[in-house]
DNA sequence: GACAAATTACGACATTTTTCGTAAATAAGC
DNA sequence: GCTTATTTACGAAAAATGTCGTAATTTGTC
């Protein structure tokens, strides 16, 4: 029952990717950050992100007047369950296939490249 | 002014997948299709498809009285698209940390890994 | 303790997506 | 050519998302 519930909309993840770099943050500092690359009034930021606690998406500390919100699901978890979901249903099921896809058509630096070749070592090697 | 008009909804992609499958289709077969993993009414699918081709993300040909439809986006840009825009809000730009993600965390077969291999071989050769 | 500044709470509305009922059009069989 | 079955067209509404204005609350300052 923990997988099944991730399902943020595109505005609320970029909140929680604004989240997940600063570990906890205010409306206002979360508002600052999305300022810089989109528009938006700062209730609505403010909107977003209570609706997401009411979700159970974020956690919060309201002792003080400002609240400081916090991720409650992680990036993992998250990222897991949205590539799953994106192989499923764009890649017939099959993560080989986006793989092949993510190498030829995104740029990996040698060291990145060395990295992937490791981690494909260690799954031939079971 | 062509990958930026990408960005089919939930529904819509279950739509082009059955009909990147099967290259062309009508309505009803579409519809069957999606019954196998969805509830849904006739009329629904049908309204969706007719959206669908007002956005321009299908053709059809509508000589006949079951009009039949095509998809109008390669399934190789939508997911090259898509992709990317998962990299960018969830990966932190970074295409390697998605790579590793989706080995990690799903299976693939000794002949799968093996064509990893190679396309792994031909960008460390360049 | 009154005032100003900032924050939260709340409700309302716009937009997009999804759903479906009903009517009109089309085609096939008899 | 009439009936029946199937399909499309269309409108309306439900549901989900995103937007923001206004009022109430809190806190700090003088």
């Amino acid at each position: 029952m923990s997988t099944k519930t991730i399902k943020p909309t595109e505005s609320e993840l970029e909140i929680l990717t604004i989240l997940w770099e600063r570990t906890h943050a205010s409306v206002r500092e979360v508002h600052e950050e999305l300022l810089k690359t989109k528009e938006a009034g700062y209730t609505t930021t403010l909107k977003l992100m209570q609706i997401m606690f009411e979700k159970g998406l974020v956690k919060r500390d309201d002792s003080y007047k400002t609240h400081i919100y916090q991720a409650s699901v992680s990036k993992e978890k998250t990222q897991k369950h949205l590539l799953g979901k994106m192989i499923d249903t764009l890649f017939g099921g099959s993560p080989t296939e986006l793989v092949i896809q993510a190498l030829g058509n995104h740029k990996a630096s040698p060291a990145e490249l060395e990295e992937i070749q490791r981690i494909l070592n260690n799954l031939k090697n079971q």
